[in-house]
DNA sequence: TTCTTATAATTGCGGTATCAAATATTTTGA
DNA sequence: TCAAAATATTTGATACCGCAATTATAAGAA
């Protein structure tokens, strides 16, 4: 007897949720535990600071494409631990700018290796073709979903 | 001058959960705040229900791909909106079954078609063999993801 | 049969997410 | 100039996630 086919399935938002949940989980076993506790959002900011420093909390979310109030926490994580410092904007008391201590750079340098490491098993044996049509899938969705946000408040 | 590339970008588990969270905003946005507040991990369970009913918790919990302890959040919540019901397994006392309330079965065939149009909105533009190659590639990359948690735990 | 082990569910913890409200500080414009 | 609108950040509320520890029950082994 076939099995009642079960339409949650159908949906690309259902495949992606469980799918980032999962890799999520992966990032928590393979890296976070052995640095220092860094999830992958934290590790995200970290890396975007190594960029270039001096960069305002709004910068960074629009950034990294989360909430304001999500990188306040973020920082507020990543200065506990000593690996940035928030410093008031001198022009712009409102702001804050946020910095890598030397401690969070060299922890970014260790973690980059294993970070690329992790993501090569993840890729492998699925062909790079198809690794470029997922991202840009991806980015087409979630500009899909831009529009249908700003249509539809 | 070029900007300096950053690395994270690269890594397909950021772009899976930037999109992951972004979809589930969307969801809330134009299905949740007119059902019953309904989640899109609420709603997967419902769904399930639908097909067959009086299943035990680690039964759904495998289904959705979710941790034991979020299975009973879910169905917490979903009681306390009268959508489900939990009954202990007359066999194994250990043991929930859970089945949907009638206002639970309305509830889904009410959302069904809502949800199938929001799916329909985020495809627009994104050929069809695109969308296959996206679900393959989630797939394999949940299965890579479970061998490197089952390989190094 | 009883001691040990395994299983189902729950609870607590720390983390992330969004939204909305509050605060502080510019910036604008009448 | 000075009130009103805009901006940057923070905080509180609520929901989600997985892990680890706990409780209750069942199953297996000596």
């Amino acid at each position: 007897m076939r099995e009642k086919e079960n339409p949650v399935k159908k949906f690309i938002g259902h495949h992606v949720a469980i799918t980032a949940n999962l890799l999520r989980t992966v990032f928590a076993a393979r890296v976070t535990r052995y640095n220092d506790n860094i999830s992958p959002e934290q590790f995200a900011v970290l890396v975007r600071l190594s960029i270039s420093d001096g960069l305002s909390q709004n910068v960074i979310a629009e950034y990294v494409l989360k909430d304001d109030a999500t990188i306040t926490r973020i920082l507020d994580s990543l200065e506990k631990k000593k690996l940035a410092i928030r410093k008031k904007a001198p022009h712009d008391r409102r702001s804050n700018l946020a910095y890598l201590t030397s401690k969070g750079r060299e922890l970014v340098e260790k973690m980059l290796p294993e970070v690329r490491g992790l993501n090569k098993c993840l890729l492998e044996g699925i062909d790079g073709d198809q690794v470029k049509v997922v991202f840009e899938v991806l980015e087409k969705l979630r500009e899909n979903a831009a529009n249908v946000i700003k249509k539809q408040p």
